[in-house]
DNA sequence: TAGCATAACATGTTTAAACAAGTTAAGCGG
DNA sequence: CCGCTTAACTTGTTTAAACATGTTATGCTA
């Protein structure tokens, strides 16, 4: 349910160019057209048109068109300049998912934790180890921190479903914010239990830290995700601005 | 040189947000009381502040105001969502850089190559390796393939210094749109030899898989570039959106 | 004083209009 | 037929105004 006028437009215009209705490199309808299809003004309209540029579906030409430059992507990916949860990532390609949690436990944030996640220190938090199977295989292990005020009363039952879930619809916290950093890490023997790898086969591994912030303008959650490498795929479109 | 109004202002506000005019979490001027510095339309004042969200570097609240939750990066990464050259990187970063050419030649796209890069069969390909010094350490080893119709008149010497400043500067082409995946994957005899690893050591690496497409929507450039996995470090920020 | 309505102020969405700038094809003149 | 101007069409930028919605502090009432 869009909330608004651009995100319905932005909503049918995406769903159209993935029924490929227009072939690829093709040119869109002008704006002036797609105006009195959507009976909208040009501002939103235009709107629109920036979030599927941005998602690399189309790119605009002055004075020329709006080109359709989607190809669907062949494999699983993980999210393209959004936040998403595993769950959501998973329901998207159409797979099946489940989520084990090793290692549930509360503690006070010290100096060297302080450093690591960007937490206060004595700020009390959730620490999760948490394992996700994508069609029952292991794929990532993720060592979950959340800051215990903005995230209470989560158990060990909530986080084997969707922790997202919970913030979101039962806390009412809004979720804004994701600075995330993928670097390329040695195994550690907790990897190679629960993964399922061979050092022999990979040594390391794609780790993906975040850092999130919610509608208050707090960092609320510090996650280090740690993913098997022949599963690992990342995908993003970057546009050039100046 | 900024040609417009709404990027000169969102380039002000980058540069006193990092600046440390504001405090973290501190909340900017409202949207009336920076109309006024600006002396500017309230849309254009926003187009600029929706650009500082989109780099992370803010967050707004409705009917709270925006909120500066800038931390400066501490370490060398590579581009936030925009396309770079790494030049651009090295010099955004204060390092010195070099490339080396290591093959260059001209080839034709079969159906191998066709799959791989996403070319067409029978199109005209430049073939280059280079090799990235960053504070003269290899990093980053690139397989390129440009289309050569759009690279008319590549050579070595130019592929030693920016060949996109050549495209742009020299050959006009406007690079717009790029769309990345990122992988790890095994080290070849290549990597180890040209990025002195050692296999004992790190057995695979961090591979950023691009697609470039230009002004007029043709894909013109494949690059494989292959990173040396203890020095990759990739950054992005991710929003929210529905 | 506690609680509630409300005014003041914040950002979010939408429309309308005008002008700027790049591209293309029509049409005219040689 | 070639080449130029130009008109028509494209997207890009900017302003102004109105209304919607969320937040906060003021001030009144019980």
């Amino acid at each position: 349910m869009p909330k608004s006028i651009y995100e319905s437009i932005y909503r049918d215009l995406k769903r159209r160019i993935e029924a490929d209705e227009f072939a690829y490199r093709e040119l869109l309808p002008s704006e002036n057209t797609l105006i009195q299809t959507y009976n909208c003004s040009r501002n939103t309209l235009r709107r629109a048109v920036s979030r599927l540029v941005s998602d690399g579906y189309v790119q605009t030409m002055q004075g020329k068109g709006v080109r359709n430059i989607y190809q669907p992507v062949e494999q699983t990916s993980f999210a393209i300049g959004e936040i998403e949860s595993f769950r959501e990532s998973a329901l998207r390609n159409g797979q099946s998912y489940r989520t084990q949690v090793l290692l549930f436990m509360e503690l006070t944030a010290d100096e060297a934790l302080s450093a690591k996640t960007g937490f206060p220190v004595g700020g009390e938090i959730y620490y999760l180890q948490r394992l996700h199977f994508l069609d029952e295989k292991p794929l990532i292990l993720n060592h979950n921190y959340f800051l215990k005020e903005c995230a209470r009363g989560l158990t060990k039952e909530i986080a084997e479903g969707s922790i997202y879930d919970y913030l979101e619809g039962t806390l009412r916290m809004s979720i804004v914010n994701s600075r995330r950093i993928m670097t390329v890490e040695k195994i550690t023997e907790i990897d190679e239990k629960y993964l399922e790898l061979n050092v022999e086969d990979y040594n390391c591994m794609a780790v993906v830290t975040s850092y999130t912030y919610n509608g208050d303008g707090v960092m609320f959650e510090f996650t280090q995700s740690r993913h098997r490498p022949d599963y690992f795929r990342f995908q993003e479109v970057a546009v050039r601005k100046g």
